[in-house]
DNA sequence: AAACAAACAGTCAAGCCTGACTTTTTCTGC
DNA sequence: GCAGAAAAAGTCAGGCTTGACTGTTTGTTT
């Protein structure tokens, strides 16, 4: 019940966007009748950030599961990147976005939102530096590995607006070469 | 007149959201009448499409007299990340976050942002190419130029929601290492 | 000077979303 | 088997936004 009250969210999230999201459209979808959802997530606000937080974590457990599979050797980092990057043009990434804008001008969201965010960006980060094999003890590398996170946010962001398949695939190319360079020496 | 109504669109954006944007609002707080602002601009769509163009055509100017007034020298290259860094963090970019998101789920919208889009993000990275004195020649290096570009965009995107400068300068720093490196020899 | 056109101002009704209220159903405990 | 409580379903009113309609002013041309 809990659940398909959640992928419905996530789903008119993607589709009609934050504002288009109304909780009747998700009762509907989800085929919960208005008062069963309204008795689980009193507002629109509770509904949503249920919803990215639930889509966010079965979206970690993807992404490990992806990361696990990237055998090691010459192309790995390359690779990673690619987790990375389908990661940044999935939905529970739209949905994110939708929620973070949202959010953005909205105090009572923000105040949800917020703390979410951190934790999420905490174990993204742990994740992409165990992916990349990175040793965060040496100087610079920390902020390389940031860098990567931000580039593909940047890349996710530019994705709504015009998919570029190939344009993302070749910047994502050259940054491999550079991580790899630059996680292998000292920096 | 319509520069007055423009320019309370933008600011409505930033404070409000797409959502929050109302046409009476921007009427009100442009000093302009209801019809007037209608005679210009016959939907809201119309209305912060012109604005977001026109903040984006004024940010252009501004940066590129920023970048014209960065020395050359040492440290060009961080102090030239450090404008798109400002510029990413203005209220200009945050009007045009607005209307990427709400342009992804209506299908008139993108039709009217998707070609602006195309113009400035070519305008922006012929500016940033030569601000950095890259050498698009060189294999490699035009895919580098964008990822400085996707990079500082996702910086931005992190900054709305939680706001944390020590970061972004801090991965500036090493980003801006890498890139002398990388400009100066071939790639 | 007068008439016409264009820009401007104010009002308003239709449509929609949110969340509260009331009724019905189902499940559990006695 | 019955009673009560919890969950679910449906209905509805209040509030808000949008864009259309009507009246007014200003400027220009003859």
């Amino acid at each position: 019940m809990r659940a398909r009250l959640l992928e419905a969210t996530v789903d008119c999230l993607v589709e009609r966007g934050f504002a288009g999201t109304t909780t009747t459209l998700v009762s509907e979808r989800a085929g919960v009748s208005r008062g069963a959802q309204l008795h689980h997530f009193p507002t629109k606000n509770d509904l949503v950030v249920a919803a990215v937080e639930h889509v966010t974590m079965v979206r970690a457990d993807e992404l490990r599961a992806a990361v696990a599979g990237v055998p090691s050797g010459e192309r790995r980092t390359r690779q990673v990147l690619q987790v990375l990057a389908d990661h940044v043009t999935s939905p529970a990434f739209t949905a994110a976005l939708e929620l973070w804008v949202a959010a953005r001008t909205d105090p009572t969201l923000l105040a949800a939102v917020a703390p979410l965010e951190k934790r999420v960006g905490r174990e993204t980060h742990r994740l992409t530096v165990e992916a990349l094999g990175a040793d965060e003890e040496v100087p610079g590398i920390r902020e390389l590995v940031q860098a990567t996170l931000d580039l593909v946010r940047g890349l996710g962001l530019a994705d709504t607006v015009t998919d570029d398949r190939r344009r993302r695939a070749r910047i994502l190319d050259r940054w491999a070469e550079v991580l790899d360079e630059r996680l292998g020496v000292a920096g």
